[in-house]
DNA sequence: AGCACGCCGACT
DNA sequence: GTCGGCGTGCTC
């Protein structure tokens, strides 16, 4: 008896076994996929194991067939899996569907058909039955979709079930791949023609098809001046004719049509021969990133905004290439591969790929082979943190650029993994070694390198000798007070504003809203409309005039008067980046203003359009959300403004004060790109606020100790381990009954902090309420043991018939 | 994820 | 009285 085990792109927690035959089993190897049936449908596995153990609780089913001839996964890539399933608390399914392109994942259909040789007595259907069985007269298959659409509903299977057992019809299972190759379409001249004789009958029989005569002339003048295989599409360009005549042509056999497989991401262009030029300070801090990588597996390149990081990073690229390793290098947010990616082709030509979730299914299955066979065109692979997943087959250096981007970070769906901290395991398994990167590291990335677990190279000064931002602190109190306000702008800020534009130079101007709009409050009775679903208000969406939840997706028109009190006294209260717009319009009208946020940046490329916009000058003054704090460059903005740095302040995180220097820092990066010294206008209620003082001072090491203090003091990371759970259910009681109990018991089987069971501050989510619980484990404790145990008793509390109906999230290292 | 099973409200 | 809605549980 032979098995295998096999993973699933379902939440399950273990694999499921399926036995194979012998022949099979001297064939199979780990990391091949295979078609499995499961509960009467067949889905595409994953080979974890290959044993002779019979599973004894039940009969294992037989595999439906083997789809690879090699493994399409690698070992380690498999193992990293099992860590991350492991480390995040989530079932390998989670990772195996979170990592495999859905390209690779073959689907199976459920195709019902006739059986022939049955005399079907029509008196004795009914009528769903009679329009079944007349469908098949016409078609010889269906599929479910076909039939929910003759019958217009959407539960089917007791029809069909019906009809199984009157023996009238069978359902099959069909499997497809999914991933089709590119084919590009060719023409060659037909053989016939190919000597000079040939060609002179040729010339005979276009005489008078002039249209097609001049497609061939055009297919001669190509292939003298190209010396290529000739597209239909190029063809066509050249003729300026259409393809309707070419396919003339083919049918009259003058020409022969062929097909040749494309990749679908290639990249036209060749790497510039030029040599890149480090300065003096990148020079060092290249070489100290060097020796520190010959005794360290990880080092924290720490160097101001506009230090020229990428500089480095590509002179590492280099050193790595030549020594034939492939090399991973991550970003935070998919916006900024584009820039990138433009950047690295320059040095290294199509050894670029790229992997991230907006690609196609197809591209990111050509990626994927491409990287297992450690293919040239995926030597250097840029991505978003998914693409930690791939199949690298010789990964030799990591590359995290801005490190301290919590994006690194997956909420949802699991598995909820660190993608910087996940490389470095990955970079592990592989000893290959990592760099992170980052103007304003993370508290818990620079506590490593003081503890001597990372290696820290620091670059104080900008590339060019630009000088750090001049950044001049605005007390909106007093602003008010002295009414020197219009709007939510103060008059310094107006004054700099207009002296930036009149020079010609670019501005930008940061609203953390999210993209969001404000919210509609009463005057008179001072009601705000909330989420039907969800404990939240709902903001204000001027461009489509309504009000709309951000948490489901609700939407209402905007009223007209109080739902409450029919006051038609309305008005807007907080702002977003759509109100700073529209009062620029009023205070610079002859300014070009452009927005960046969710709103304007959604489709594939939303943002690439603003930057480039922006870049070439046809924006003046760019107003954005936090996307504007992620490495972008532009070469002559001289002015940010932060238009309140408070609201970042006061979010109710331990993170808050970290990232909000790390947002305000960044933001105020992008000012003073070139020769002059840029200015940064922040607009504040508490110019006193330590976090703001340290970033008006750059003062990073002071942002590092402060933090570090506090998180000692009040047990957070790095000295604590941070494990959120998240209980969600519909009843409110239940819920509150539930998570008492799972609280009570984790805190006395565990000997550490448990908080909770705390009601968030967005209390409820469509229809769902919420509690949390926190557990802090300490780092004296063994992080795995302490797992094992809440796993324990999460299965304990899964076990409580009343409570089972109670979700639970797991949450490691929650961010 | 699907898909089957099982329990309660809207209609013939 | 049934049809069909969704909540619940399981998949080798």
């Amino acid at each position: 008896m032979f098995f295998v085990e096999v993973i699933l792109p379902l939440s399950l927690v273990k694999p499921l076994t399926y036995r194979i035959s012998e022949a099979e089993f001297y064939f199979i190897k780990k990391g091949m996929r295979v078609a499995v049936p499961i509960k009467s449908k067949i889905y595409t596995g994953l080979v974890l194991d290959i044993h002779q153990n019979a599973p004894n609780l039940y009969e294992a089913k037989e595999i439906h067939q083997i789809l690879d001839e090699k493994p399409i996964a690698t070992e380690i890539q498999i193992k990293h899996w099992l860590w991350v399933a492991d480390y995040y608390m989530c079932g390998i399914g989670d990772v195996y569907r979170g990592a495999f392109p859905s390209g690779l994942l073959l689907e199976s259909e459920t195709i019902i058909s006739h059986k022939t040789d049955i005399s079907v007595n029509q008196n004795e259907l009914s009528d769903e039955e009679f329009l079944i069985y007349e469908a098949l007269q016409q078609q010889s298959s269906l599929k479910v979709q076909d039939i929910i659409s003759i019958l217009n509903k959407k539960n089917i299977f007791p029809i069909l079930q019906k009809m199984m057992t009157k023996d009238i019809i069978v359902l099959e299972e069909e499997i497809k791949e999914n991933y089709k190759p590119k084919l590009i379409r060719y023409v060659k001249l037909h053989s016939k023609y190919e000597s000079d004789q040939g060609l002179g009958e040729l010339l005979e029989v276009l005489k008078n098809a002039s249209k097609q005569k001049e497609i061939v002339l055009a297919y001669f003048q190509i292939s003298a001046s190209e010396k290529k295989p000739i597209t239909v599409k190029r063809l066509v360009e050249v003729s300026n004719s259409s393809s309707t005549i070419v396919k003339a042509l083919i049918e009259k056999e003058i020409f022969e049509e062929y097909f040749l497989q494309h990749d679908r991401v290639s990249f036209q262009g060749k790497a510039s021969e030029k040599q890149l030029q480090l300065s003096e300070a990148q020079e060092i801090a290249f070489t100290r990133i060097k020796e520190n990588f010959i005794e360290k597996e990880v080092c924290l390149l720490h160097g101001v905004t506009s230090s020229g990081k990428t500089e480095i990073y590509i002179k590492l690229i280099e050193e790595y290439l030549a020594l034939g390793k492939q090399i991973l290098y991550l970003l935070p947010e998919i916006a900024l591969t584009t820039q990138l990616v433009s950047r690295l082709r320059l040095h290294f030509g199509d050894k670029v790929a790229v992997f991230h979730s907006k690609y196609s299914n197809n591209e990111r299955v050509e990626v994927w082979k491409q990287t297992l066979e450690n293919a040239d065109k995926a030597q250097i692979v840029i991505g978003a943190r998914s693409a930690l997943f791939l199949p690298f087959a010789n990964l030799g250096l990591l590359i995290t650029d801005e490190e301290h981007e919590q994006t690194f970070k997956q909420v949802d769906p699991a598995p909820r993994y660190h993608a910087r901290d996940s490389a470095i395991v990955l970079a592990n398994f592989h000893k290959a070694k990592v760099l992170l990167g980052s103007a304003t590291p993370s508290i818990e990335t620079y506590f490593n390198t003081q503890t001597d677990k990372y290696g820290l190279v620091s670059l104080s000064e900008r590339y060019n000798n630009v000088r750090m931002p001049e950044i001049v602190l605005v007390d909106l109190k007093d602003k008010h007070f002295r009414k020197r306000m219009t709007g939510h702008f103060s008059d310094l800020l107006i004054e700099e504003i207009a002296e930036a534009l009149s020079l010609g130079e670019q501005v930008i101007l940061f609203q953390n809203r999210r993209g969001y709009s404000p919210i509609i409050e009463c005057m008179t009775c001072g009601h705000v409309p909330h989420c039907q679903q969800c404990d939240v208000s709902l903001t204000f969406h001027k461009h489509k005039n309504q009000l709309r939840c951000h948490y489901c997706g609700y939407a209402i028109a905007k009223p007209t008067h109080c739902h409450s009190c029919s006051s038609i006294d309305l008005t807007t209260k907080g702002f977003g980046t759509e109100q700073i717009e529209q009062e620029l319009v009023s205070l610079f009208p002859k300014a070009k203003t452009g927005r960046m946020d969710q709103d304007t940046t959604r489709g594939k490329f939303g943002f690439e359009k603003i930057i480039d916009s922006f870049k070439s000058r046809e924006i003046d003054i760019l107003v954005g959300t936090q996307m504007l704090a992620k490495g972008l460059d532009f070469d002559n903005v001289s002015l940010v403004g932060i238009m309140n740095a408070d609201n970042m302040l006061h979010h109710p995180d331990f993170r808050a004060f970290e990232r909000s220097f790390q947002m305000m820092t960044q933001v105020a990066g992008r000012a003073g790109r070139t020769e002059k010294q840029g200015k940064v206008v922040i607009q504040t209620y508490n110019p006193n606020h330590n976090t703001i003082q340290q970033v008006t001072t750059h003062n990073y090491i002071g942002m590092y100790k402060e933090q570090l203090y506090d998180r000692q003091i009040y047990k957070y990371p790095p000295y604590f381990r941070i494990i959120k759970l998240t209980l969600k259910h519909k009843d409110f009681d239940k819920l509150k009954e539930g998570s008492m109990w799972l609280y009570q018991v984790l805190s006395q089987n565990l000997n550490m902090p448990v908080l909770g069971p705390e009601e968030p501050a967005i209390s409820r989510i469509r229809n769902e309420y919420l509690r949390t619980i926190l557990i802090k484990i300490p780092q004296n404790l063994p992080l795995g043991g302490t797992k094992k145990t809440i796993q324990k008793i999460l299965n304990s509390f899964e076990a409580v018939a009343q409570y089972r109906a109670i979700k639970v999230i797991v949450n490691v290292d929650f961010y």
